[in-house]
DNA sequence: ATGATATATATGTAATAGTATATATTCATG
DNA sequence: CATGAATATATACTATTACATATATATCAT
């Protein structure tokens, strides 16, 4: 299943947008976004692609090479607090 | 016309494919790669994903505000020279 | 120009994405 | 447990792509 369309209802949910919300943006029924986020259909890459940029989010042509590189960076993203701080007793 | 198959015509020829062996390797007939090529067909996110493949390409979501940032590394991958070198005179 | 090679275009068919609608599940909450 | 909200599933229909095949242009070397 690809790995994409489960990103993709993954941030669906982080804007809690409902899946017939995000449907008629698009114009597509709740039905179907269910069978996309459920792999249960093979989209059109213009689909995908409104889909993704509706979730703030835009589709990206990556070397493989570089691949683990922007996998961690964009892992590492959606930290809300850093991962790590300097070792000072008297920060905030 | 999506960014993303301009750039898969740009692999294609600097992996030195033809649109015939790209689609044989695809399971696809020549004819059907250059619609794709051209915009002239909306192909589903699995014929994306396995042509990007094939290129040694990986189709990745990248949030909107990390965009900037992972084009710029993109765009400087693919260097065939260092695009700077410490200044010293008795480099080979 | 001629010939070879690569790509673009045309036509037709079968498969499937997408539409519309209805119903069934799931899951939280009073 | 009952009620309601969100998601999953079902069916039938339509639109469009995948694909096969054939042909026509480019494109380029000789």
């Amino acid at each position: 299943m690809s790995e994409i369309l489960k990103l993709l209802k993954k941030h669906r949910l982080e804007l809690k947008l409902k899946q017939s919300e995000l449907g008629s943006k698009l114009g597509l029924p709740q039905s179907h976004i269910s069978k996309i986020e459920q792999g249960a259909t093979d989209p059109r890459l213009s689909t995908v692609t409104d889909m993704a940029r509706l979730l703030n989010q835009e589709l990206v042509l990556v070397p493989r090479e570089m691949l683990p590189l922007i996998k961690s960076l964009i892992s590492g993203e959606d930290a809300q607090k850093p991962m790590w701080a300097i070792d000072e007793e008297d920060e905030q």
